[in-house]
RNA sequence: GGGUAGAUGCCCGAGCGGCCAAUGGGAACAGACUGUAAAUCUGUCGGCGAGAGCCUACGCAGGUUCGAAUCCUGCUCUACCCA
């Protein structure tokens, strides 16, 4: 591959390359390159969001440079306030052990294991002394840490910002000196961060990292950024059934972004599917397909399909139902409530909340509805019943 | 250190002695419509209870009062101004 086909390979999910004349440079050197990602365990899925950049990863491996993967369990502790408006709450150690387990397992789902070296931050960051700390600090100005936006907005809305958070772009900046990144990928909302490590290795006489940002997935409700927090995600760790409803449910206007963020399918054939389908959703069929090929297999996604279809399109009962049981112990007079039941099977978080249910019309048993909330049966009357509440959730009583 | 303003339900934000589980908006959930899209319309939205009602809530701890989110005292936290 020429260095411009690598660089052509390099802009497909880019916002932004900072610059592209240096990693021409880097690329022509021939040398396998040290290609940065710090990833914070704050969570406990890959979501496709963070794919994004975990792909772009992927494809530097296969040019045959290096991933160096970085977990921050040090900067985990400080929390990044980019884009927060608000200073994360730090979180515990047992916590984030856990994290780090389920996400470094995950993340093979998309990286080359054998061409990846991950390290952990608490290693060089944990280690400074107090000393340390101030010298590293004395290379930055108040001024320019306070030239991120998302610090000036909090500033100028009379926001608190604490301290540490300050430190957080200075400790991933010096991840870069510490492993002697070559490239840093990042979302786009890490451009000040990874910015920070630039000028940083300039300080301590090494080459400064390229900088190549990655825009970022907004998420299955279509507004914000996918994130864990925000519940608007898809792991890749969902079941295909899941990631093929959640894909189903993005706003048509993704789907373009979407393929190019998520799949592999070229944008030519992208755009030309958008413009001769008829119904959009046979599109986002086709994009949900892709992903559940990527992260499962192709007989999966296939199978992912045609089960969306039964149910929803042709509104039969999902081929797989859980089964539940009535206890005894909700039994008075021989009857139960169907409202203690929802709530006790967890498909409503109260008994109240399950009567609200049963009233709005979301209930119904062997698909006829019921609206009284204070329906009462006998155990036999429901032996053998399917459960609906809501669209998604089907129980087999027994 | 001094002064000022503020802390309300998932979020924003009204309330400023009883009619307040607390106006309004957003989010969320559910229903209709549909392509599990968007838009729209409708309903629900602290817990328990069949209900009357009870319990828990308006930063924290006390107090005044028949009665407090609302008044008083102390504390914690935040921003702003002065030093």
């Amino acid at each position: 591959m020429t260095i411009d086909e690598q660089i052509a390979l390099m802009r497909r999910a880019t916002v932004e390359i900072i610059n592209e004349d240096d990693l021409r440079v880097k690329l022509q050197s021939g040398r396998p390159l040290r290609v940065k990602l710090g990833v914070d365990p704050t969570v406990a899925h890959v979501t496709l969001g963070w794919a994004v950049v975990l792909r772009k990863l992927r494809d530097f491996q296969r040019l045959g440079h290096t991933a160096c993967l970085i977990i921050g369990d040090f900067t985990s502790m400080i929390g990044d306030p980019s884009g927060k408006s608000k200073t994360r709450p730090q979180l515990s150690r047992e916590q984030i052990e856990e994290n780090v387990r389920a996400v470094s397992e995950q993340v093979y789902k998309i990286l080359d294991p054998d061409r990846t070296e991950i390290t952990f931050n608490k290693d060089w960051l944990g280690k400074m002394t107090f000393e340390d700390v101030i010298r590293l600090t004395s290379r930055y100005t108040v001024a320019r840490i306070l030239e991120r936006d998302d610090f000036t907005k909090r500033l100028n809305e009379n926001r608190p910002i604490a301290m540490h958070e300050i430190l957080y772009p200075l400790c991933q900046g010096y991840d870069s000196v510490a492993i002697k990144a070559d490239i840093e990928l990042g979302g786009n909302d890490q451009k000040f961060n990874n910015l920070v490590g630039r000028n940083l290795m300039q300080q301590f006489d090494l080459e400064p990292q390229v900088v190549i940002l990655s825009p970022l997935l907004v998420g299955t409700d279509g507004k914000e950024k996918m994130s864990q927090s925000l519940g608007n995600f898809i792991s890749v760790i969902d079941t295909p059934d899941e990631m093929f409803g959640k894909t189903m449910s993005i706003p048509d206007e993704l789907m373009e972004n979407w393929f190019e963020l998520c799949t592999d399918v070229p944008m030519d054939e992208v755009r030309k599917l958008l413009a001769t389908i008829e119904n959009p959703r046979d599109v986002k069929r086709r994009l949900a397909r892709e992903i559940i090929g990527l992260y499962h297999s192709a007989e999966a996604a296939e199978a992912a399909d045609a089960e969306f279809v039964r149910r929803f399109s042709q509104r039969q009962l999902p081929s797989e139902i859980g089964s539940v049981s009535i206890p005894d112990e909700l039994l008075s007079d021989g009857q139960v409530g169907l409202a203690a039941l929802i709530s006790h099977w967890g498909l409503a978080k109260s008994n109240g909340q399950a009567k609200d249910l049963i009233k709005a019309g979301a209930v119904s048993l062997d698909e006829q509805k019921e609206t009284d909330p204070q329906r009462r049966f006998a155990k036999a009357e429901l032996s053998g019943k399917v459960v609906r509440v809501g669209k998604l959730n089907y129980r087999r009583i027994q």
